[in-house]
DNA sequence: TAGAATATTTATATCGTTACGATTTTTCGC
DNA sequence: GCGAAAAATCGTAACGATATAAATATTCTA
């Protein structure tokens, strides 16, 4: 049989296809026995609201566009972290109405796109997309056409908008403390193009370090760009055959770490001994290296649950200025 | 201003609904010069097609669920992968009508029950799961229900049902006869469950190279089961700390073939050497280990591509006995 | 118990889209 | 240039849900 309706379940109760909607809503004009009789009917024919429809004739939009960057080849350095991030999104929608849908953002593309794709094909009540920047036209954008949305990281705009974001210049700070207490007199950090909030936040807290430390820090020249690195064994092995090179290294991610590794150790360097490493990281990876290292753990399936969280509450009308959230990365050394 | 409809685009023109609608879709009865006109005018205006006034009307669900195996803390293993999966499946849904949306199946929950909650709220016009087994309820159910649905894996079931899957047979069968043919007297082989269609096709491939080449492989004894190890490197380190340990090691994923490294490592062994190594894997990671694995890279971009036009076509009338595909994996040896 | 006030239920219109049948306009034969 | 056939366009109804206003049933007051 097809699927049950609420015309399905008034002709079964003999009632209107209005008191069955307002029953089934508890609306305070039924009268409990009736109330009671459709719940009842609804329970034994299956009824589930058609989305459709409801959304149709109340404007509501139950669908969350999340956008996610995505990749074409085996690259592996944005995979990890992607899953918690879901899990995390699609724990908070779980018992709601909400569901989340899935928008990709493909390698070099123009980040608005898939925002105005999502925006102008309805495809959402809210949006949630991440790699902001520190002037982000999407915030402009979304803001303009007044469509719900939270970022996963900060912007430096006026725009008073509802973000998550992990606290990037206390991970910068403390990472590089790690390193000059341990030693250092020249650090690198492997870092996002610094268009990026989140890698301008690292890069200042490695600086305030830097400074407190009394150690050298220049933006230019310890700085490491990645996406200009293909192969980080490569790059790292040849940057370490000459000297000079870094006695300290701040990795962007696990992966990243595993690359920097080998490089080392093809170079003849030991990691952790004479060239001192620490990464940021969304999982337990670092704690299987030979030697283990240490690293600042970021909890993506929470930053992916507040977000979700978030936008409930925003597409409910909540103020945007009251939802921030910034959290703490833990120190694991392993 | 609000979104443009139809009707906004039928008073900017002064034509009727009804050719607007058939104009845009290129209708046969719409007069050529028409068409032009709606079309500019609804580029204009920027007209996108409201997705449930559109469901509502044809009965069409353009939304395609994915149902996601979820992870609550900082556990990786399933996590490489799925974003490759997920770029695949986007990447074919662009320039189409249908769009992605992400249910979460939690640990140690009941596969069946994210499919119900799809089928039941009728959130889906298809739905995509993986993780099959040889007797799969969901595809009992599904068929029953006759919702449009493609796995990732196959089953052993009589129901002829559309399916994505790598040779998992033929990688069991390389991977074993690659450690044979280094010399290897004894292999282990680390696998999920055989609950799962893909860890029995593997062991079966194992078991076929196991008797080309004359060495003893025991199910019971010699297949490593991993959803009882925590910790890999404290679990290998411990199996090779005895005598009688495999000479040989075949790792579910580039992720575990980390933890078994560390351990071998940790017990004293060398890793490629006097322990052949190999792993299942999405990504060129194990090029990064040192010593570098080889690896059988399985394409799940590929795979979700597949299986996206799958659904599609399934969605819209297709065969589900006319759509099974099954792709070999690539040696790498790095 | 009549009349008013309240409680409960129902009919109608609408959201954006498309299918169907009806209507208008154009083309064509002679 | 007239009527018929063909081409192009239009009006109405329907998908499933809810908001609003209208209608009916019940309770209360005096």
């Amino acid at each position: 049989m097809a699927h049950a309706t609420l015309k399905t379940i008034a002709e079964y109760t003999g009632l209107s296809v209005t008191t069955v909607s307002r029953a089934l809503k508890d609306g305070d004009d039924v009268k409990a026995p009736t109330k009671e009789k459709v719940k009842k009917a609804a329970q034994e024919l299956g009824y589930a609201p058609n989305l459709s429809g409801l959304s149709l004739r109340t404007g509501l939009n139950y669908s969350v566009c999340a956008i996610l960057p995505t990749v074409k080849d085996g690259d592996v350095t944005g995979d990890i972290g992607t899953l918690q991030l879901i899990s995390g999104l699609t724990a908070a929608f779980d018992n709601t109405a909400y569901h989340l849908t899935v928008l990709p953002l493909k390698e070099g593309e123009d980040p608005l796109i898939p925002v105005k794709f999502a925006v102008e094909s309805n495809l959402a009540g809210g949006i949630i997309f991440n790699l902001t920047r520190t002037n982000d036209e999407r915030v402009t954008y979304l803001n303009e056409k007044k469509v719900p949305f939270v970022t996963f990281g900060q912007t430096e705009m006026s725009v008073d908008h509802a973000y998550v974001d992990v606290d990037n210049y206390d991970i910068g700070y403390r990472a590089a403390s790690h390193l000059f207490s341990l030693g250092c007199k020249r650090i690198a950090l492997l870092s996002s193009q610094l268009i990026y909030t989140y890698a301008w936040h690292k890069y200042y807290g490695v600086k305030r370090a830097s400074m407190e430390y009394g150690v050298p820090f220049d933006k230019e020249r310890d700085i490491i760009i990645d996406s200009a690195i293909k192969d980080y064994r490569k790059f790292i092995r040849q940057l370490y055959s000459g000297d000079n090179a870094p006695d300290g290294l701040i990795c962007g991610s696990e992966i990243s770490a595993i690359g920097v590794m080998s490089g080392l150790q093809d170079a003849g360097r030991h990691p952790g001994e004479d060239v001192k490493l620490i990464c940021v990281e969304t999982s337990d990876l670092s704690s299987l290296f030979t030697p283990p290292i240490p690293g600042l753990r970021q909890d993506f399936y929470s930053v992916g649950n507040v977000l979700a969280r978030y936008i409930i509450k925003l597409i409910e009308g909540g103020n945007p200025a009251e939802l921030k959230y910034i959290e703490k990365a833990t120190l694991y050394e392993h």
